[in-house]
DNA sequence: CGTTAAGCAATTTTT
DNA sequence: TTGCTTAACG
């Protein structure tokens, strides 16, 4: 070793000095070839994935511009941001860290020519998507109860999540025709808006780069580092686009942990991370690295969860293990009722308060949103601080998107789903049958539902459509700021939300405030748009306290990544959870025992799980289950029953 | 066309 | 039970 090599290491040491031996061979990994990182829960992937980025600028002298970071939420993509600041005190030019959706949308907004879109393409969020569906079907005269536009959605969402177009699928029945018929419609109507959805990012971006081999080829030059978070959940398009940009020529740092795959019903495929190996291998070659030990959790807890998580087949293979001695037993309780379960919670949770645990170090986990109630219930009749998890996120208000549709349909009049969220918002005599004659118009010309309504002889449609007009004009030369202000104003939403009742109309127009107030860091519209999409926010809570330290509630699902010093896992039946609509097929049984392992591994010190002999299912109905086979599959030695 | 009552289904969630 | 969608009515 020379004497600059020498110095260079002496710089980078820092890096690999707080590491364990598995993620200082991650982080120091040579700067050619694929890695997959096998990350258990609570082994510091985080950490891995900053220090490599880290490691490969300071180290290796890779361009930041040559690294593309990629994660599936907002929230993981600011995380990883923060901490590499922190760790590098530099800025970044040219790296690129988002997510899926925000890189690729960032890449649209540049090579718009090439993925065939107009510069000034919308998004479009599942709400829009929907209701844009929903008028397609109404119009081909589907029976919404036969064939739900739900179901229509997932139809196209899934095949797109597949990189599967419309032209591209055969009907192979009935239904697969109505559901083609649908996407090929729906394609078209997206097209006339300038509209994209969630999945079409992608799948816009993957054909631009696939079908423009000069474009591709820049990319793949540029990103010879490509870093993948969380790649158990990938779906089909996601996988493609990795191996596509980066599988040939590139370096692929992927994390990941095929035991905490708990998206398969929204398209994430398992396999990519089961068959990464064998596939990236075929150009370079790939080193597994496996993080097993764990910082978060006791030793008991561990146990029960391995042993848990063994029960399934095709693992990649791994066991948390601990330093920590020690450590209480996992505890199981069975309630007689919902009530009586809640009520040995919250005694159990008051326990712990006064023994000066803070409340936010609790959590109540549950499988499904409902079961949140009797807990709710429970702790506000107990005086104890607590915030609930899940709701409408700031972004997806009514209000909020009503506005933005304004904005929208000023900006680009074509943008049929801004058009139907508006039209007759407030009521302005433009009911359905008026309607029908424009969707009718505009499937016959093959033009916008705007486009269309200017053909109509039709008062009210006349006046909406001048208003609009002068609208346009009046907003041309206002800030963003000023214009959601104008248009809030014109639109006379103020007056429409009044009338349902006082108390909403102050809330709503609270939000209206905050979203103006927002715009002005906005350079136009159609950039507060985007963003209004892209990140609709964080999940709203519901809290009955505006103190710091609340018990937490929320579900198996939204709890994945936090940890928790206690943690209840509350109605641990068959049924409930593993749930009924799992219990035909072992691939989802499968899927509920990785969300029990998420579930599990988030507790530090305590977990309780709980189950109950009956309880109210919906209104009256009394239903029993049986305790959950998740339960039974735990280790004796690690178990301790509670008896009251 | 707009309002209201009745009917009906009922995981998990991010972008 | 709740929340949403649709059918019936004014």
């Amino acid at each position: 070793m020379n004497k600059i090599e020498q110095l260079t290491q002496a710089n980078t040491a820092f890096l690999t000095k707080d590491l364990n031996p598995a993620q200082q061979e991650a982080v120091t990994l040579p700067v050619e070839g694929h890695a997959l990182i096998l990350a258990g829960a609570g082994s510091g992937k985080t950490k891995v994935l900053t220090h490599r980025i880290a490691w490969l600028i300071l180290h290796h002298n890779i361009a930041p511009s040559a690294i593309c970071s990629v994660t599936f939420t907002n929230k993981a993509a600011n995380e990883m941001k923060t901490r590499l600041h922190t760790l590098m005190q530099q800025e970044l030019p040219g790296l690129w860290c988002g997510t899926f959706h925000g890189i690729n949308h960032r890449f649209l907004r540049i090579h718009y020519e090439h993925a065939k879109l107009s510069k000034t393409f919308q998004i479009m969020d599942s709400d829009d998507q929907l209701s844009l569906i929903r008028r397609i079907m109404r119009d081909l005269q589907i029976d919404p109860k036969i064939n739900p536009p739900k179901t229509a959605a997932n139809f196209i969402n899934s095949h797109k999540d597949q990189g599967l177009r419309a032209y591209t699928l055969s009907a192979q029945n009935n239904w697969e025709a109505l559901q083609l018929e649908v996407y090929h419609r729906y394609e078209l109507l997206c097209n006339q808006s300038n509209l994209v959805d969630f999945a079409e990012i992608l799948l816009r971006s993957y054909e631009a780069l696939k079908e423009n081999l000069e474009l591709l080829k820049q990319y793949q030059g540029r990103f010879s580092h490509l870093l993948i978070d969380e790649f158990q959940d990938t779906n089909t398009l996601q996988y493609k686009w990795i191996k596509l940009l980066n599988g040939t020529l590139g370096n692929t740092f992927i994390v990941g942990d095929d035991d905490q795959s708990i998206y398969g019903w929204r398209g994430a495929k398992i396999e990519n991370i089961q068959s990464f190996n064998k596939e990236f291998s075929k150009y370079k070659p790939v080193t597994e690295v496996c993080l097993e030990q764990n910082y978060r959790s006791t030793k008991p807890i561990l146990s029960c969860a391995n042993q848990l998580i063994a029960k399934n087949e095709d693992r990649l293979g791994k066991n948390l293990w601990t330093n920590i001695e020690g450590g209480e037993a996992v505890k199981i309780y069975a309630a007689v009722n919902g009530h009586n379960e809640a009520d040995f919670v919250i005694k159990e949770i008051e326990h712990a308060l006064e023994n000066n645990m803070p409340g936010n170090h609790i959590a109540i986990l549950y499988r499904s949103n409902a079961q949140s109630r009797l807990f709710e219930e429970s702790l506000l009749k107990n005086k104890i601080p607590y915030t609930i998890y899940g709701g409408v996120r700031f972004f997806e208000r009514a209000e909020i998107k009503d506005l933005l549709a304004y904005l929208r349909l000023v900006i680009n009049p074509d943008d049929n789903a801004a058009f139907l969220r508006i039209i007759n918002t407030p009521p302005r005599g433009i009911g359905n049958k008026t309607l029908e004659t424009i969707t009718q118009i505009a499937n016959d010309e093959e033009v916008s539902y705007w486009q269309s309504a200017q053909k109509i002889k039709h008062p009210s449609l006349e006046k909406f459509i001048a208003l609009i007009t002068q609208w346009q004009k009046e907003i041309q030369k206002k800030e963003v700021e000023q214009q959601l202000d104008y248009l809030y104003k014109q639109s006379e939403l103020i007056s429409h939300y009044e009338k349902e009742s006082k108390e909403k109309a102050e809330i709503r127009e609270e939000n209206i405030q905050e979203l103006i107030i927002a715009a002005r860091e906005y350079e136009d519209g159609n950039e507060l748009i985007s963003h209004a999409i892209l990140e609709a926010g964080e999940q709203p809570v519901k809290t009955n306290h505006q103190a710091h330290e609340c018990v937490q509630l929320m579900t198996l699902h939204s709890s994945k990544g936090l940890e928790f010093p206690l943690v209840f896992m509350v109605g641990m039946e068959d049924g409930l959870f593993p749930t009924t609509r799992s219990l035909d097929a072992e691939h989802k049984i499968t899927e509920e025992r990785r969300l029990a392992y998420v579930g599990m591994t988030r507790a530090r010190e305590q977990l309780f799980l709980t189950f109950a002999g009956y309880r109210q299912l919906y209104g009256n109905q009394f239903s029993s289950f049986p305790v959950s086979r998740f339960i039974r599959d735990l280790p004796e030695e690690y178990i301790e029953i509670v008896e009251i």
